[in-house]
DNA sequence: ATGACGATTTACT
DNA sequence: GTAAATCGTCATA
């Protein structure tokens, strides 16, 4: 499937992650972009590149593609093609449903003390929050989501069409033509999208 | 071996 | 709004 779809499709499934403990954690997924691989200059991928952080991007559709980034934070995508062709979709914000409470652990580590507790729309509204929240890093490179007994996708809200805001995408300022592209889509008027258009 | 740079988040002014 | 935090990765040498 193209990634452009798979964003679109993604919005409203449930996001689910049963941790070693067996917790389980889960959010609505309510913004997503799409990366269309070789041609796409925002992609990692854009040329034909390959190498050992963005190999999984060529996996086939369902895999997981987790990266580490700025030193601190991971970003989660799903992949969206055939084994090969490496396009993605990132998962930029969830709407937390299932465990709050260890969402909200897992988001205040002991290392990184806050002086307000969080509010429930900070918990996931960001790809690197998402992957703090649902405690996805390296170890979830690669997954299958399809036969993972870790982390999958269970169908969640259904949401319209029109119910979808098609914009620009996020922290790419370097791609030149591709920066204005529309391949970002949230749920309109959702408080855990992490950044809205301008209206 | 080295250096520049992130598909970001947070706190502070 | 602005800036700091923080380090794995990759291209260059």
């Amino acid at each position: 499937m193209d990634a452009a779809t798979l964003a679109q499709r993604l919005i409203g499934q449930r996001l689910v992650r049963l941790l070693d403990d067996g917790t389980r954690l889960a959010g609505t997924i309510v913004e997503t972009e799409a990366y269309l691989g070789v041609k796409d200059k925002a992609a990692h991928t854009f040329g034909g590149r390959r190498t050992p952080r963005n190999e999984s991007m060529y996996a086939i559709g369902g895999t997981a593609y987790v990266y580490f980034t700025y030193g601190m934070h991971f970003c989660m995508n799903v992949v969206a093609g055939q084994a090969g062709d490496p396009v993605a979709v990132l998962l930029r914000a969830l709407e937390p449903v299932e465990g709050l409470d260890a969402i909200r652990a897992l988001r205040t580590p002991h290392h990184r003390p806050r002086k307000t507790p969080l509010k429930d729309k900070d918990l996931c509204s960001g790809p690197g929050r998402l992957c703090e929240a649902l405690a996805i890093g390296r170890d979830l490179n690669g997954e299958d989501l399809t036969t993972s007994p870790r982390m999958w996708i269970e169908p969640g809200t259904t949401y319209a069409p029109r119910q979808l805001v098609k914009t620009t995408r996020i922290g790419i300022s370097g791609a030149e033509e591709w920066v204005d592209r529309p391949l970002r889509w949230y749920v309109n008027g959702n408080t855990h999208v992490s950044v809205k258009a301008k209206p």
